[in-house]
RNA sequence: GGAGAGGUGGCCGAGUUGGUCGAUGGCGCACGCCUGGAAAGUGUGUAUACCCCAAAAGGGUAUCAUGGGUUCGAAUCCCAUCCUCUCCGCCA
């Protein structure tokens, strides 16, 4: 969320700025203006009457341990009002400050300057490019007919253990899972990333701090039992490894990596978005993310965009990346680019990454903070990315590569998987 | 799951017959002195959030796991919750 103090000192600006996001603020903002007066007044109030009681209380203190008992029960009787006052007041405050985190949670992150005006995905700008568009046959099939043809991945035993949504991948299907997540692994040690392995389930604590929670709730596996989350990606528990943290400088940039198998209920997902791996409830992915200065975020942005890019080049996948608009980008993101790989015998574009830079928004949250040079604390920059995600990848792989002797694997993932055809 | 012990500042660790305790001390860290340089020694400083103040300086409030209670006053007493450790049980 954004700092109060940045609503209250920019008022104007940040009603302006949410424009483009097509979120129309000013009510909101308004009334967390007048609140935070309030508050300020509440808080001023009550903190007088502290100060007046814990004298009051030292001097009573001392007029007992002087023997003079009349004087001191004089002075406990002047206690009552500024009891009854501090707690109405303290009352007040924590009402006003409830009200103002309700309010704050609902303003989502200003836009970057440099996001484009728009409001669907129609609106997002390709910023660039890249690979080769395979020229398939005729007889071109969907990598749902491909991974039945190789007895690759089974999604009718997925649905028999577990539901729709849980495919089991088999033989060769299942190496090129593990292949693609150690290619993707050793890929982002070599660019400097520490990898992590996290926890797969994580408290409502992680889900406030990363905004999982309260607003998606209704999109994560919960067991009640014990009341953890499962997590929708390992950006969840990888950030909140800084949630109330005062880092240094000096460790700035923090970067790090993560495989973890992801949940996701998509609730009111259908159609030909959920056919074969599109879309489903337990995926692999590779996570970056990284902890940075205000000042050096940016430059973070474009080196996690470049090194996806990396990626996809390497895996020979026809590619382009998007500058999200306005409408399309997150609730939580300041600036956001997709990658999407053509998917050949579907014929359309499959979203595989998704980079964004959260700015201070969600440090806020998480309480994540460094210490500058001149020993000031102030919020971190976070950014994460999907690198990658592996169901529309091996999508996009088995179809673009399908040829009458089988499918290739491209060059660079052949020593993960140890084989170079699927047939 | 059963029994017991405990949760204090970046870390270690005092403080529980309630009273200037945000908290002794040590380590670490920062700056200075000392030194040719370093070590040792020595001095000073070293939590977070919010409020008052135009700002600096300064002052105030809150925080000793979390939430509540008792009291004029709680790190210290009471209750609840969470967590950690030890032993037993179970177990990959």
């Amino acid at each position: 969320m954004l700092t109060l103090k940045y609503i209250t000192e920019n008022t104007d600006e940040v009603i302006a700025r949410l424009k483009k996001k097509h979120f129309d603020g000013s009510d909101i903002i308004n009334n967390i203006v007048e609140l935070d007066e309030r508050r300020k007044i509440t808080q001023t109030a009550a903190d007088n009457f502290s100060a007046e009681m814990n004298s009051l209380s030292r001097e009573i203190g001392l007029l007992f341990k002087a023997g003079k008992q009349v004087e001191a029960n004089e002075a406990k009787e002047k206690t009552i009002t500024l009891k009854e006052n501090i707690s109405k007041l303290s009352e007040q405050r924590d009402e006003i400050e409830q009200k103002l985190q309700d309010l704050l949670v609902l303003i989502p992150n200003l836009p970057h300057q440099s996001v484009p005006e728009g409001k669907h995905a129609e609106d997002n700008i390709t910023e660039r490019t890249g690979g080769v568009f395979p020229e398939l046959g005729t007889d071109a099939v969907p990598h749902w007919d491909l991974a039945k043809k190789y007895d690759l991945i089974d999604f009718e035993l997925g649905v028999k253990i577990s539901g729709a949504g849980f495919p089991v991948y088999k033989g060769k299907g299942a190496r090129l899972q593990r292949a693609l997540i150690n290619f993707f692994l050793d890929n982002a040690r070599d660019a400097g990333y520490l990898e992590v392995q996290p926890p797969y389930v994580v408290n409502a604590a992680s889900g406030y701090g990363t905004g999982q929670l309260p607003d998606k709730e209704g999109q994560m596996y919960h067991c009640n039992l014990d009341d953890l989350y499962l997590i929708p990606t390992a950006e969840v528990p990888v950030t909140n490894i800084y949630r109330d943290v005062i880092l240094d400088e000096k460790e700035l940039p923090i970067k790090n990596t993560a495989y973890s198998a992801c949940f996701r209920r998509e609730a009111g997902s259908y159609g030909k978005d959920v056919r074969g791996l599109n879309r489903l409830h337990q995926f692999d992915k590779v996570e970056i993310v990284r902890i940075d200065t205000p000042e050096h975020s940016y430059e973070s942005l474009t080196e996690m965009v470049n090194y996806v890019q990396s990626l996809v080049e390497k895996l020979e996948l026809p590619w382009r990346i998007l500058r999200l608009c306005g409408g399309d980008m997150s609730f939580t993101s300041a600036l956001t680019f997709d990658f999407e790989v053509y998917s050949a015998a579907q014929q359309r574009w499959l979203e595989v990454s998704s980079v964004s830079n959260f700015e201070s928004y969600q440090a806020n949250r998480l309480k994540c903070r460094y210490r500058t040079a001149d020993k000031k604390t102030q919020l971190c920059h976070t950014l994460n990315g999907s690198a990658l995600a592996l169901p529309r990848i091996v999508a996009a792989l088995l179809e673009n590569n399908q040829t009458p002797e089988g499918i290739r694997i491209p060059k660079a993932l052949v020593p993960y998987t140890g084989f170079e055809l699927i047939d």
